[in-house]
DNA sequence: AACCAGGCGCATA
DNA sequence: TATGCGCATGGT
Protein backbone atom coordinates (compact mmCIF):
# COMPACT_ATOMS: atom_id res chain seq x y z
CA UNK A 1 0.00 0.00 0.00
CA UNK A 2 0.89 3.38 -1.06
CA UNK A 3 1.40 6.01 2.11
CA UNK A 4 1.03 8.80 -0.30
CA UNK A 5 -2.20 7.83 -1.36
CA UNK A 6 -3.46 8.28 2.38
CA UNK A 7 -2.41 11.93 2.30
CA UNK A 8 -4.35 12.69 -0.81
CA UNK A 9 -7.79 12.79 -0.45
CA UNK A 10 -10.28 14.46 -2.28
CA UNK A 11 -13.57 14.29 -0.45
CA UNK A 12 -17.04 14.68 -2.53
CA UNK A 13 -19.98 15.62 -1.34
CA UNK A 14 -24.03 15.63 -1.97
CA UNK A 15 -23.20 12.43 -4.23
CA UNK A 16 -26.39 10.34 -3.49
CA UNK A 17 -27.72 8.06 -4.75
CA UNK A 18 -24.35 6.44 -5.26
CA UNK A 19 -23.93 2.50 -4.78
CA UNK A 20 -19.82 1.99 -5.16
CA UNK A 21 -20.10 -1.90 -5.53
CA UNK A 22 -22.82 -1.78 -8.05
CA UNK A 23 -21.32 1.17 -9.68
CA UNK A 24 -18.05 -0.14 -10.11
CA UNK A 25 -19.41 -3.63 -10.55
CA UNK A 26 -21.57 -3.68 -12.82
CA UNK A 27 -19.70 -4.31 -16.38
CA UNK A 28 -18.99 -0.30 -17.34
CA UNK A 29 -15.56 -0.88 -15.49
CA UNK A 30 -13.16 -3.76 -15.85
CA UNK A 31 -9.90 -2.35 -13.64
CA UNK A 32 -11.83 -1.16 -10.22
CA UNK A 33 -11.14 -4.31 -7.54
CA UNK A 34 -12.74 -4.13 -3.82
CA UNK A 35 -9.19 -4.33 -1.89
CA UNK A 36 -8.74 -5.86 1.56
CA UNK A 37 -9.99 -2.84 3.51
CA UNK A 38 -12.80 -2.62 1.70
CA UNK A 39 -12.49 0.39 -0.39
CA UNK A 40 -11.96 0.16 -3.97
CA UNK A 41 -9.24 0.15 -5.88
CA UNK A 42 -8.10 1.05 -9.66
CA UNK A 43 -5.64 3.05 -11.70
CA UNK A 44 -6.89 5.68 -12.87
CA UNK A 45 -5.27 8.86 -14.19
CA UNK A 46 -2.42 6.85 -14.31
CA UNK A 47 -2.49 6.96 -10.25
CA UNK A 48 -3.27 4.33 -8.02
CA UNK A 49 -6.36 5.50 -6.80
CA UNK A 50 -8.81 4.16 -3.87
CA UNK A 51 -12.33 4.96 -2.91
CA UNK A 52 -14.81 4.61 -0.26
CA UNK A 53 -17.43 5.82 0.68
CA UNK A 54 -18.06 7.97 4.40
CA UNK A 55 -21.18 8.64 5.57
CA UNK A 56 -22.66 10.96 3.06
CA UNK A 57 -19.40 11.75 1.45
CA UNK A 58 -17.24 10.02 -1.64
CA UNK A 59 -13.63 9.94 -0.74
CA UNK A 60 -11.20 9.86 -3.05
CA UNK A 61 -7.56 8.54 -2.01
CA UNK A 62 -4.24 9.03 -4.48
CA UNK A 63 -5.49 12.21 -6.51
CA UNK A 64 -7.32 15.72 -5.38
CA UNK A 65 -8.42 16.38 -8.61
CA UNK A 66 -11.82 17.22 -7.32
CA UNK A 67 -13.71 18.49 -10.64
CA UNK A 68 -12.14 15.17 -12.97
CA UNK A 69 -13.81 12.88 -9.66
CA UNK A 70 -16.88 14.29 -9.77
CA UNK A 71 -17.66 14.07 -13.54
CA UNK A 72 -16.16 10.22 -13.57
CA UNK A 73 -19.01 9.05 -11.03
CA UNK A 74 -21.44 11.81 -12.63
CA UNK A 75 -21.86 13.38 -9.48
CA UNK A 76 -23.57 16.48 -10.99
CA UNK A 77 -26.18 14.58 -13.06
CA UNK A 78 -29.52 14.75 -10.69
CA UNK A 79 -30.06 10.84 -10.79
CA UNK A 80 -32.79 11.49 -7.71
CA UNK A 81 -34.69 13.41 -10.72
CA UNK A 82 -33.75 10.68 -13.39
CA UNK A 83 -35.18 7.88 -11.32
CA UNK A 84 -38.03 9.25 -10.28
CA UNK A 85 -39.18 9.50 -13.34
CA UNK A 86 -37.73 6.41 -14.75
CA UNK A 87 -40.01 5.10 -11.24
CA UNK A 88 -43.52 6.08 -13.58
CA UNK A 89 -42.52 2.58 -16.02
CA UNK A 90 -43.22 -0.42 -14.22
CA UNK A 91 -40.42 -2.49 -14.96
CA UNK A 92 -37.74 0.70 -14.53
CA UNK A 93 -39.47 0.90 -10.78
CA UNK A 94 -39.11 -2.68 -10.09
CA UNK A 95 -35.49 -2.11 -11.34
CA UNK A 96 -34.82 1.10 -9.55
CA UNK A 97 -35.67 0.23 -6.36
CA UNK A 98 -34.12 -3.13 -6.47
CA UNK A 99 -30.48 -1.88 -6.77
CA UNK A 100 -30.37 2.32 -6.14
CA UNK A 101 -27.04 3.86 -6.56
CA UNK A 102 -26.18 2.82 -9.92
CA UNK A 103 -24.54 5.86 -11.65
CA UNK A 104 -23.14 5.83 -15.30
CA UNK A 105 -19.13 6.68 -14.89
CA UNK A 106 -17.42 8.71 -17.20
CA UNK A 107 -13.67 6.96 -17.61
CA UNK A 108 -11.42 7.66 -20.22
CA UNK A 109 -12.36 7.52 -23.95
CA UNK A 110 -9.37 5.47 -24.71
CA UNK A 111 -9.32 2.93 -22.08
CA UNK A 112 -12.87 2.52 -22.49
CA UNK A 113 -13.34 2.14 -26.22
CA UNK A 114 -10.36 -0.28 -25.88
CA UNK A 115 -11.44 -2.13 -23.05
CA UNK A 116 -15.43 -2.89 -25.03
CA UNK A 117 -13.27 -3.35 -28.10
CA UNK A 118 -11.89 -6.46 -26.12
CA UNK A 119 -15.53 -7.49 -24.40
CA UNK A 120 -17.39 -8.40 -27.64
CA UNK A 121 -17.95 -11.89 -27.69
CA UNK A 122 -16.46 -12.42 -24.27
CA UNK A 123 -17.39 -12.71 -20.92
CA UNK A 124 -16.34 -10.29 -17.60
CA UNK A 125 -13.54 -12.81 -15.78
CA UNK A 126 -11.76 -13.16 -19.08
CA UNK A 127 -12.15 -9.52 -19.77
CA UNK A 128 -11.20 -8.56 -17.33
CA UNK A 129 -8.00 -10.91 -17.32
CA UNK A 130 -7.17 -9.56 -20.90
CA UNK A 131 -7.36 -6.26 -19.77
CA UNK A 132 -4.97 -7.04 -17.08
CA UNK A 133 -2.29 -8.63 -19.13
CA UNK A 134 -2.60 -5.87 -21.47
CA UNK A 135 -1.41 -3.39 -18.80
CA UNK A 136 0.91 -5.45 -17.72
CA UNK A 137 2.37 -5.99 -20.66
CA UNK A 138 2.48 -2.37 -22.01
CA UNK A 139 0.95 -0.07 -19.47
CA UNK A 140 3.34 1.94 -17.02
CA UNK A 141 4.60 -0.18 -13.88
CA UNK A 142 3.27 1.78 -10.97
CA UNK A 143 4.49 -0.90 -8.48
CA UNK A 144 2.78 -2.65 -5.89
CA UNK A 145 1.37 -4.81 -9.14
CA UNK A 146 -0.55 -1.90 -10.47
CA UNK A 147 -0.28 -0.97 -14.11
CA UNK A 148 -1.45 1.80 -15.83
CA UNK A 149 -3.43 1.58 -19.01
CA UNK A 150 -1.36 1.48 -22.05
CA UNK A 151 -1.87 4.67 -24.39
CA UNK A 152 -3.06 4.99 -27.85
CA UNK A 153 0.47 5.47 -28.86
CA UNK A 154 2.17 2.62 -27.37
CA UNK A 155 -0.41 -0.08 -28.65
CA UNK A 156 0.07 1.52 -32.73
CA UNK A 157 3.39 0.45 -32.70
CA UNK A 158 2.81 -3.36 -31.76
CA UNK A 159 1.86 -5.89 -33.79
CA UNK A 160 -0.88 -8.54 -33.49
CA UNK A 161 1.95 -10.91 -32.83
CA UNK A 162 3.34 -8.43 -29.61
CA UNK A 163 -0.25 -8.96 -28.46
CA UNK A 164 0.12 -12.91 -27.87
CA UNK A 165 0.07 -12.80 -24.65
CA UNK A 166 -2.70 -11.01 -24.13
CA UNK A 167 -4.25 -14.00 -24.98
CA UNK A 168 -7.16 -11.76 -26.67
CA UNK A 169 -7.67 -14.14 -29.72
CA UNK A 170 -9.44 -12.02 -32.85
CA UNK A 171 -9.54 -8.63 -31.13
CA UNK A 172 -6.06 -7.96 -30.97
CA UNK A 173 -5.76 -6.67 -34.43
CA UNK A 174 -9.26 -4.61 -33.33
CA UNK A 175 -7.08 -3.37 -30.57
CA UNK A 176 -4.03 -2.00 -32.80
CA UNK A 177 -6.74 -0.97 -35.82
CA UNK A 178 -8.15 0.97 -33.08
CA UNK A 179 -4.51 2.33 -31.63
CA UNK A 180 -4.18 3.35 -35.18
CA UNK A 181 -7.05 5.18 -36.00
CA UNK A 182 -7.28 7.16 -32.59
CA UNK A 183 -2.95 7.81 -32.73
CA UNK A 184 -3.25 9.26 -36.41
CA UNK A 185 -6.33 11.62 -35.56
CA UNK A 186 -8.16 9.62 -38.32
CA UNK A 187 -10.92 9.02 -35.09
CA UNK A 188 -10.80 12.20 -33.28
CA UNK A 189 -11.82 11.87 -29.65
CA UNK A 190 -12.27 15.99 -29.57
CA UNK A 191 -14.72 15.37 -32.90
CA UNK A 192 -17.02 12.13 -30.99
CA UNK A 193 -17.33 15.11 -27.89
CA UNK A 194 -19.02 17.74 -29.82
CA UNK A 195 -20.45 15.68 -32.43
CA UNK A 196 -24.06 14.64 -32.99
CA UNK A 197 -24.75 11.09 -31.35
CA UNK A 198 -25.13 9.68 -34.98
CA UNK A 199 -21.79 11.32 -36.10
CA UNK A 200 -20.34 10.18 -32.67
CA UNK A 201 -21.32 6.56 -33.63
CA UNK A 202 -20.34 6.94 -37.40
CA UNK A 203 -16.95 8.27 -35.95
CA UNK A 204 -16.23 5.50 -33.61
CA UNK A 205 -17.34 2.60 -36.23
CA UNK A 206 -14.79 3.52 -38.45
CA UNK A 207 -12.51 1.25 -36.37
CA UNK A 208 -12.03 -2.44 -37.84
CA UNK A 209 -14.10 -4.40 -34.57
CA UNK A 210 -16.08 -1.19 -33.52
CA UNK A 211 -19.79 -2.40 -34.49
CA UNK A 212 -23.00 -0.69 -32.92
CA UNK A 213 -22.86 -2.58 -29.72
CA UNK A 214 -19.03 -1.41 -29.16
CA UNK A 215 -19.61 2.41 -30.33
CA UNK A 216 -22.72 2.54 -27.76
CA UNK A 217 -20.66 1.35 -24.74
CA UNK A 218 -17.88 3.71 -25.25
CA UNK A 219 -20.44 6.45 -25.42
CA UNK A 220 -22.37 5.66 -22.67
CA UNK A 221 -19.17 4.76 -20.36
CA UNK A 222 -16.40 7.04 -21.34
CA UNK A 223 -18.05 9.99 -23.29
CA UNK A 224 -21.04 10.89 -20.56
CA UNK A 225 -23.72 10.05 -23.25
CA UNK A 226 -26.31 8.71 -21.60
CA UNK A 227 -28.41 8.79 -24.39
CA UNK A 228 -26.34 6.05 -25.94
CA UNK A 229 -28.61 2.68 -25.56
CA UNK A 230 -26.15 -0.68 -26.21
CA UNK A 231 -27.85 -3.77 -26.76
CA UNK A 232 -26.33 -6.99 -25.69
CA UNK A 233 -27.89 -10.05 -25.22
CA UNK A 234 -29.25 -8.90 -21.82
CA UNK A 235 -30.92 -5.90 -23.25
CA UNK A 236 -32.17 -7.71 -26.29
CA UNK A 237 -34.22 -10.07 -24.11
CA UNK A 238 -35.30 -7.72 -22.04
CA UNK A 239 -36.53 -5.85 -24.34
CA UNK A 240 -38.45 -8.43 -26.58
CA UNK A 241 -39.97 -9.65 -22.77
CA UNK A 242 -40.98 -6.21 -21.26
CA UNK A 243 -40.60 -3.27 -24.44
CA UNK A 244 -41.90 -5.34 -27.47
CA UNK A 245 -42.82 -1.87 -29.05
CA UNK A 246 -39.84 -0.04 -28.01
CA UNK A 247 -38.20 1.58 -24.68
CA UNK A 248 -41.13 3.95 -22.70
CA UNK A 249 -40.97 7.43 -23.23
CA UNK A 250 -40.04 8.40 -20.13
CA UNK A 251 -36.44 6.78 -21.04
CA UNK A 252 -35.60 9.89 -23.46
CA UNK A 253 -32.37 11.49 -22.92
CA UNK A 254 -31.29 8.77 -20.52
CA UNK A 255 -31.51 5.49 -22.50
CA UNK A 256 -28.54 4.84 -20.99
CA UNK A 257 -29.22 4.78 -17.59
CA UNK A 258 -32.46 3.36 -17.77
CA UNK A 259 -30.14 0.32 -19.77
CA UNK A 260 -27.74 0.07 -16.48
CA UNK A 261 -30.51 -0.28 -14.12
CA UNK A 262 -32.60 -3.26 -16.54
CA UNK A 263 -29.45 -4.94 -17.48
CA UNK A 264 -28.35 -5.56 -13.88
CA UNK A 265 -31.81 -6.09 -12.66
CA UNK A 266 -32.34 -8.98 -15.13
CA UNK A 267 -29.33 -10.72 -14.38
CA UNK A 268 -29.23 -10.40 -11.11
CA UNK A 269 -33.21 -10.78 -9.70
CA UNK A 270 -34.39 -14.58 -9.54
CA UNK A 271 -37.61 -13.71 -10.72
CA UNK A 272 -37.82 -10.50 -12.76
CA UNK A 273 -41.29 -10.67 -13.67
CA UNK A 274 -43.28 -11.72 -10.60
CA UNK A 275 -45.74 -9.50 -9.01
C1' DA B 1 -27.38 -16.43 -45.55
C1' DA B 2 -25.03 -19.38 -42.64
C1' DC B 3 -20.79 -20.12 -40.55
C1' DC B 4 -16.41 -19.47 -38.41
C1' DA B 5 -12.61 -17.18 -36.12
C1' DG B 6 -9.41 -17.02 -30.71
C1' DG B 7 -10.48 -18.50 -26.79
C1' DC B 8 -12.47 -19.48 -22.14
C1' DG B 9 -15.86 -19.09 -18.22
C1' DC B 10 -19.71 -21.37 -16.89
C1' DA B 11 -23.41 -24.70 -16.29
C1' DT B 12 -24.54 -29.20 -16.70
C1' DA B 13 -23.47 -33.87 -16.90
C1' DT C 1 -13.37 -34.88 -16.52
C1' DA C 2 -15.86 -34.08 -20.52
C1' DT C 3 -19.44 -31.46 -23.42
C1' DG C 4 -22.05 -27.79 -25.06
C1' DC C 5 -23.36 -22.84 -24.80
C1' DG C 6 -22.71 -18.00 -25.05
C1' DC C 7 -20.41 -14.12 -26.71
C1' DA C 8 -20.18 -8.91 -31.19
C1' DT C 9 -17.84 -8.16 -35.33
C1' DG C 10 -15.94 -8.99 -39.78
C1' DG C 11 -14.95 -11.87 -43.44
C1' DT C 12 -15.95 -15.95 -46.27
Amino acid sequence: MNFQNEKIVTTLTKIHPLDLSLTLDCGQSFRWAESDDGRWHAVVKNKSVFAEIQGDDLLIYGDDDEAFWRAYFDLDRDYNAICNNLSSDKWLNKAIEAYPGIRILKQEPWETLCSFIISQNNNIPRIKGIISRLCCLLGDDLGDGDFTFPSAEVIAQKSVEDLTPLRAGFRAKYIIDAAKKVTSGEVSFKKIASASMDEARAELQKISGVGPKVAECALLYGFGRVEAFPVDVWVRRIMQELYPEGLPEVTQGVEGVAQQYLFHWRRNVENPFEV
